[in-house]
DNA sequence: GATACGTGGTC
DNA sequence: TGACCAAGTAT
């Protein structure tokens, strides 16, 4: 006998069968590495940093060197910030890596070297917002919490509510719904790996392009797909672009002092971003402010917490 | 709620 | 080619 979700969406009632899901995810979990037995809890809180606005793709091959040389929060905490922001590399939003780092530091010192397993507790933490908490409840310790990301978001948008795409994000709304499925599954251990499974699907079936839906176990129910996968309505979204903005700058700028173990320059900053001088500046005052490069007395650029090298030559 | 924050792949 | 997308967080 089938565990039936009987819920509401879009003011109609919507039946969803979560042993289809769960037979599905049992069969089509991708076996990635952060999933496997032997991962601690702060191994996958490191994949789920890694993970944010990130494609697996590109985590793949950075996570298994990492927790490798920094296994625990301690061995994390005791590496210096520039060794992190290297290791880090071209990942992306290398604000993650200094919020990773100073997440370790405080895992090591509060926590007795524990990642905590309570939500309201992770939030609090360094670069954990309420995904994450979540990601790591659900993921790590199997706690049946809603984990809301925007695949989940995107699934139940379409399955239950019938439409093509996710609405504004909101913390409050997209737990609610999550949670109402939770709620009816009938023990914790399956209503955790609905949750994860719920993503899975969203991650690798009910995709925002070309969705899979002649294979995804929710065929039968999905509203969305019942209706004729009607298009959504032209988000009005402002261009995400990257040449030319600040973003990029900034990059340049932070990819120069990764690569040189050596102080740098001004001069050196400036032929990575030769054009626009007051950008520049921009980009470079707030890589400082945000402390991800320090100005170091001579007037040289590095990354925080560099090796202090003598040498007066730059490279 | 809107905006800033990297980077690279895809269609 | 350029717009869209990717396991979000902090302000």
């Amino acid at each position: 006998m089938s565990i039936i979700l009987h819920c509401i969406g879009g003011g109609r009632a919507v039946s969803i069968d979560a042993d289809d899901l769960l037979g599905w995810f049992a069969v089509a979990e991708r076996d990635l590495p952060w999933r496997a037995g032997d991962v601690t809890p702060w191994q996958i809180l490191v994949s789920e940093f890694m993970l944010q606005q990130t494609p697996v793709a590109r985590v793949l091959p950075i996570w298994p060197d990492w927790v490798a040389r920094w296994p625990t929060p301690s061995a994390t905490a005791a590496a210096s910030q520039a060794d992190v922001l290297r290791a880090w590399g071209k990942l992306g939003y290398p604000r993650r890596a200094k919020r990773l780092h100073e997440c370790a530091a405080v895992i090591a010192r509060d926590f007795a070297d524990e990642v905590p397993d309570d939500v309201e507790v992770l939030e609090q933490l360094p670069g954990i917002g309420s995904y994450t908490a979540r990601a790591v409840a659900g993921f790590a310790y199997r706690q049946p919490v809603p984990v809301v990301d925007t695949n989940v978001r995107r699934v139940v948008a379409r399955a239950v509510h019938g439409q093509a795409d996710a609405g504004s994000p909101s913390v409050k709304r997209d737990h609610a719904d999550v949670e109402a499925l939770l709620a009816l599954l009938p023990d914790a251990e399956r209503a955790a790996r609905f949750s994860a499974a719920l993503m899975e699907l969203g991650a690798i079936v009910c995709t925002a392009r070309a969705p899979q839906c002649g294979h995804c176990p929710l065929r039968g129910d999905c509203r969305w797909l019942l209706a004729g996968s009607p298009p959504g309505a032209d988000r009005k979204r402002p261009a995400q672009r990257y040449a030319g903005t600040d973003r990029q700058a900034r990059g340049r700028l932070l990819d120069v002092l990764r690569d040189n173990t050596v102080a740098v320059t001004r001069a050196e900053l400036d032929l990575a971003w030769p054009a626009d001088a007051v950008q520049r500046e921009r980009a470079l005052s707030s890589l400082l402010d945000d402390g991800l490069a320090e100005r170091l007395p001579d007037g040289r650029f590095a990354l925080p917490g560099h090796d202090r090298n003598d040498s007066t030559a730059s490279r």
